[in-house]
DNA sequence: CACTTGACAACAA
DNA sequence: CTTGTTGCCAAGT
């Protein structure tokens, strides 16, 4: 399989995410190392709609829900987080330390 | 082609 | 909390 452009490596990089768990812009970027974290929000800015990428569970490195400003629904996010047994709070992941998932975790 | 904007990171002040 | 800086790359204007 050959790399396709650096927005599909991001999602499926992003349907990886475990049930239950999130990841950062950083940590993707990182991992992918296509470029920047800008370019994974740019990715799944216009992936969330059309594409089965749960964006819900990517945030900033703040553990922010930075981008539930381009969900259907602002307090969509915040309601999808939680209902994978993620607390939000002020729109900060609780627990962000423990619950964000990197992909050589589960190398 | 140049400039601006963007779901950012990370640090400094 | 805000503001600024640097890096990074693509899309929009």
């Amino acid at each position: 399989m050959k790399k396709k452009n650096y927005y599909e490596a991001v999602y499926e990089l992003t349907r990886k995410i475990p049930f239950g768990r999130i990841s950062t812009y950083g940590a993707i970027a990182d991992y992918l190392a296509l470029g920047s974290a800008r370019m994974v929000g740019w990715a799944l800015n216009k992936s969330f709609t059309g594409k089965d990428v749960p964006a819900h569970r990517v945030v900033n490195r703040k553990g922010e829900l930075s981008g539930r400003h381009h969900f259907p629904h602002p307090d969509l996010m915040q309601k999808l987080l939680e209902n994978e047994g993620v607390k939000i709070e002020n729109h900060v992941v609780q627990d962000f330390d423990n619950l964000v998932w990197k992909p050589a975790d589960e190398l």
